[in-house]
DNA sequence: TAACGAACCTGATTA
DNA sequence: GTAATCAGGTTCGTT
């Protein structure tokens, strides 16, 4: 079901895995056939009530938007559509603009979709993440973890993978490698104490211990 | 302070005086350095509990707003932009437009800064003026006066101006001259019974008579 | 016609 | 004190 797996020698480095079978088959792989990609988070977004509500929008913080998404002056306009990927091989577009009355960047159509679909609440925290081919190459993927969960998205905690050495309190497709440049963080799967340092954020994984808002919070940046 | 004064020899028509150390000289001063203006009412709307509340709006009567706002097709669909002069000569720019879903004409954007800033309650009266100089040219007042009270904006009543003849239970700039055809209205500062006709209007000014519904909700038509 | 979505707005909070 | 941000709203056109 992985749609990429990573290079054994290198981490860092994810390859293509051809699945023909796999409905979700993606774009991606259907249109190239080889090739590296490095995988890098972007940002990540606690949802707040208002991006999982009515409002059918999700604000993307300022520095982030304008970092990774960068909207030119014609697309400024109107917005511009993002597309992405999901850890199944979805695709999902989403509008995405500026509103100049509130300064705000906003996924807009498309947005609530993916809130139902993967049935998002308050505290849920959205994943952005890219990856980069040759040159300009770049394609997003998009994710979603669990309110209090450190898992990246919900394939393991949902469905937990025989092909995923990472277990619970470990973080699946080598965030932890990459953060930690290839070093392994120091986390059991067994035993009372067991913490470990993501992506800049201390977290404590030891059993369920009452959802500390740092954790909830953790950001890439 | 006063950015008009009333012309000696007739009191309809108000020439700007020029005063470059008030930190609100108005654009239309500074643009107009002189030239005389004809002051008029055009209506006042007593406010209500929304007109003050969270819906930041004000609902202006559609007699009112068609008379004297009319909206183009054009305007009419995005609304417009009204400019207004405070008492101080501050500009305040409120957003007006038509809502289809009640019918009715409102000022949105701005208007609950000038609520604040103002310190509007509901049961004050918003007072709207124009004056008008030679063609079309036409400047809207925007002023108001507290509940209960007749005086025609804050200024008499927070700040007594020693260059203003009128006292307590008169009108500031003119307005009784101008509704009264220069005829001075029959009023005493002293004495148990004090009436007088204010823009068609029969106003009590005795010492505080529980502020009686009528003079809350006076109106020029 | 009811629901959705795009655009607009504002106040609390924060830097 | 000032400015920027953004969560939580509203309206209104579209479907």
């Amino acid at each position: 079901m992985n749609q990429l797996a990573q290079n054994p020698s290198n981490p860092w480095i994810w390859q293509p895995t051809m699945n023909a079978h796999n409905p979700h088959y993606s774009q991606m792989h259907r249109q190239q056939q080889e090739g590296t990609y490095i995988k890098e988070p972007m940002f990540e977004k606690p949802l707040t009530p208002s991006d999982v509500g009515k409002l059918n929008r999700l604000v993307i913080p300022k520095q982030h938007a304008e970092k990774y998404f960068p909207l030119d002056g014609e697309s400024g306009e109107k917005g511009s559509l993002l597309s992405f990927e999901d850890e199944l091989g979805k695709q999902w577009e989403f509008r995405y603009s500026y509103w100049t009355s509130s300064q705000s960047y906003v996924l807009t159509k498309g947005w609530s979709k993916f809130v139902k679909d993967k049935k998002l609440d308050a505290g849920d925290v959205v994943i952005f993440q890219r990856f980069r081919g040759h040159g300009t190459d770049e394609r997003f993927y998009i994710d979603s973890r669990r309110r209090g969960s450190i898992e990246a998205n919900s394939r393991v905690v949902a469905r937990p993978d025989a092909e995923n050495p990472w277990s619970s309190c470990a973080s699946p497709h080598g965030y932890m490698n990459s953060v930690n440049s290839g070093q392994q963080a120091s986390s059991s799967t067994r035993g009372s104490s067991r913490r470990l340092r993501l992506f800049g954020v201390n977290l404590e994984c030891g059993p369920d211990p009452a959802e500390p808002e740092h954790l909830a919070s953790g950001s890439w940046n």
